[in-house]
DNA sequence: GAGCGAAACGAGGAT
DNA sequence: CGTTTCGCTC
């Protein structure tokens, strides 16, 4: 193992007391985290079980763990690593009594979240105005990360005073259901350490040494719960990087980091400038770009490593070019898929390069998009053991009580819920009465006994029975496989086949031997889609930006360099937003250790519609010196454009019988919009219906 | 209440 | 473009 740099040598053996390192892309900051705390334990003699290590996500907590073990040769660290969401579970689930709940609570994630607050917005009075619901989440969120509260009523105006209305009757239903979403699990972890001394004095003495790893992408709440843990003065340590600062639209708050020296006056500095992940060209690449950023402290990364080969730069026709463009350069190179990464600005862009990945037989993982547990067969199932657990969560208990359909319809379900809100009783006592309510149908009574006898029988046995027993007799006793079967023809193979990996999920979890149900929920409610990348062997890995965070390639593709993607549309009439981006576009081109190449397209498929795409300002911004172009073609693309006769948009109307080169005869339906954009809808003889924009496709009047 | 097709809607990044 | 909601029929 080589020997640690003076600067990061420095700042592993800083002294006690509050400790900034600012450090670069690159630079080894989890490794001085990983020396410190071997330092600390080692050298310093400190208990492991005092040191509390947050960070980004699980999989960044157990590698970190296995170095240290493996640096201090011991099987079993004890020191409390994961992140701020995985630790403010930690201390609620002992401490929610504390502030006037209960400690069984259910963790709801942004779907919860959504299809309660849609129904929140239509129960509203019509005094207030109708809002988006997401919009109202956004709001929400915003204040929560800020440890805020809506002011008094009255005090906001249109839009705002119905999200202040909201803010309550949100708040008011999760505490009814036992329920706390992502942000509570930091913001009432926040809130019992700055007003609960007990509580604050307890986690204080037992975690004198606090580290806290990206610390630039850290909330107001989360940096209120560093802060209260260390106390004034105390060790708390931390390593960020400002030029990588992307999750300010989560309540990230760039101030943190740059306003440590006045919160922390006595505070220790570092900064490593030194790279040791990429060659000279990726990081000069990489400079050029971010330094244009003027909101920044400014650090120079330099290297010790050779120039390597200059960055790629690839303008493609489209985005299948591109995608093409990709996996033929991974094939001619003869790179091992899983040393590559594409990395991406939308999840969107994933579905082209998947595509051209398989056709070319390349071995390769999406990471992230939608997770498995946000599946709607698997979000069933899970919402049937957060019953068991928790019997006061209606919301999970309303989204599967028809499911299978047992006909507890809405009008059912909606006079069950007016009975329960009316007794103050959760959903499933209310309909534990109506089993014996002559008011409710006989076939609405059987359902009723039905739902109930089987979450009893299930709640009972929960405590007997492995997990995987437990799913088995829940698929069984509900039906749930013939259901899946029954609902859709095409693709029913696919979602039992989820079923089955749901199933050997669960069998994973017994076989571990330890945890509760309880915990089985909280914890795949906190796994991020970085956790699960891990063991898919030799394939290239796929993400967002954002997900590559922390992790490094060989090569790496950081692809669609357009205007509108990377910058993203949505943030360039604002200079903080496309200053972001650049940090984004920045953490993605210091991901690569050895290639890296950068492509565009000119033209792009968004939203369905075909778009002329400008070269991303930030391509304007890399240094040429380390740019070559690779516009030359590895297979020469055959201009194979058929010339068929093209219709004049202003004949078409809806009724106009045409001809598609491809599609044969057919019968306009509607028409919209006008010029290069339009499009129609087609009805052809042989009975399929199909949208098309007019100035691509063949068509031929009749 | 269930089931189906039509119409409308919304699409950034994620613990 | 894919998903959710709407509105109709049985």
């Amino acid at each position: 193992m080589s020997l640690l740099n003076t600067e990061q040598q420095s700042a592993v053996e800083a002294p006690d007391g509050p400790a900034l390192v600012l450090a670069g892309a690159g630079s080894g900051k989890t490794r001085v985290i990983v020396e410190r705390i071997a330092w600390l334990i080692g050298e310093r003699g400190v208990d492991a079980r005092r040191i509390l290590s947050l960070t980004f996500t699980n999989k960044a907590a157990s590698e970190m763990r296995e170095r240290i073990s493996s640096r201090l040769g011991v099987d079993k660290l004890s020191c409390w690593m994961g992140t701020f969401h995985s630790f403010g579970l930690f201390v609620l689930r002992r401490n929610m009594d504390q502030l006037g709940r209960s400690n069984q609570f259910t963790i709801f994630d942004d779907s919860d979240q959504l299809s309660l607050m849609k129904r929140l917005i239509k129960g509203m009075p019509t005094s207030y105005s109708k809002v988006s619901p997401r919009d109202a989440l956004q709001w929400i969120s915003g204040l929560k990360q800020n440890l805020e509260e809506p002011e008094e009523e009255g005090a906001y105006e249109g839009e705002e005073a119905t999200f202040a209305f909201l803010w309550k009757v949100y708040h008011r239903q999760l505490e009814t259901v036992s329920a706390v979403d992502f942000d509570d699990l930091i913001v009432l972890t926040a809130k019992l350490f700055r007003d609960h001394e007990d509580v604050r004095e307890k986690y204080r003495r037992w975690y004198p040494n606090v580290l806290v790893d990206e610390y630039q992408d850290t909330n107001h709440a989360q940096y209120t719960i560093a802060r209260e843990l260390a106390g004034p003065g105390g060790n708390l340590f931390v390593v960020g990087d400002e030029d990588q600062s992307i999750y300010s639209w989560r309540g990230a708050d760039i101030n943190n980091i740059l306003d440590f020296e006045a919160d922390f006056p006595e505070a220790s500095i570092f900064r490593l400038e030194q790279n040791y992940r990429s060659t000279k060209s990726i990081l000069a690449a990489a400079n050029s770009v971010v330094s244009n950023n003027v909101n920044r402290l400014g650090k120079n990364l330099w290297t010790d490593e050779a120039g390597g080969d200059k960055v790629g730069f690839y303008q493609a026709e489209d985005g299948h070019d591109e995608a093409h463009f990709i996996v033929d350069t991974i094939a001619k190179k003869g790179w091992a898929p899983d040393e590559v990464a594409v990395l991406y600005r939308t999840n969107g862009q994933a579905r082209v390069l998947e595509e051209a990945f398989r056709k070319k037989g390349l071995h390769y993982v999406v990471v992230g998009g939608i997770r498995f547990y946000d599946r709607k067969e698997i979000k069933d199932l899970i919402c049937y053991l957060r019953v068991l657990v928790n019997p006061a969560d209606s919301e999970s208990l309303r989204r599967v009580i028809n499911v299978p359909t047992r006909g507890i319809g809405a009008t059912t379900l909606a006079r069950l819920e007016d009975q329960a809100r009316a007794r103050q009783i959760p959903l499933l006592d209310a309909l534990r009465e109506a089993e014996d309510d002559d008011a409710y149908t006989s076939r609405v009574r059987n359902s009723a006994r039905e739902v109930v006898e089987l979450i009893d029988d299930l709640t009972w046995e929960s405590s007997q029975i492995p997990l995987a027993e437990l799913m088995d007799q829940l698929l069984e006793r509900t039906g749930y496989r013939d259901y899946v079967q029954k609902s859709d023809e095409k693709d029913f193979r696919t979602r039992l086949e989820l079923l089955d990996e749901f199933l050997s999920s669960c069998a994973e979890f017994d076989d571990k031997e330890e945890g509760s149900l309880e915990e089985y929920l909280q914890e795949n409610a906190l796994t991020s889609a970085v956790d699960t990348m891990e063991g898919v062997a030799a394939s290239a890995a796929l993400m967002t930006c954002h997900s590559a965070k922390g992790l490094e390639f060989n090569r790496v593709f950081l692809v669609g360099l357009e205007e509108g993607l990377l910058p993203h549309a949505n943030s360039i009439f604002d200079t903080d937003s496309v200053e972001e981006e650049r940090r984004l576009c920045y953490v993605g081109m210091t991901r690569a250790r050895k290639t890296l190449i950068l492509t565009a397209a000119r033209e792009r498929v968004v939203f369905g519609q075909r778009n002329v795409q400008d070269l991303s300002r930030f391509m304007g911004e890399v240094n040429p010196d380390v740019v070559e172009p690779l516009h030359e073609r590895i297979q020469p693309k055959v201009v194979l454009k058929s010339e068929a006769p093209r219709a004049d948009g202003d004949k078409l109307a809806r009724g106009t019988k045409v001809r598609h080169a491809k599609f044969g005869r057919g019968l306009v339906r509607r028409v919209v919009g006008s010029g290069k954009k339009q499009k129609i809808e087609i009805k052809f003889d042989t009975g399929m219906t199909r949208l098309f924009v007019v100035s691509h496709t063949p068509l031929e009047i009749l």
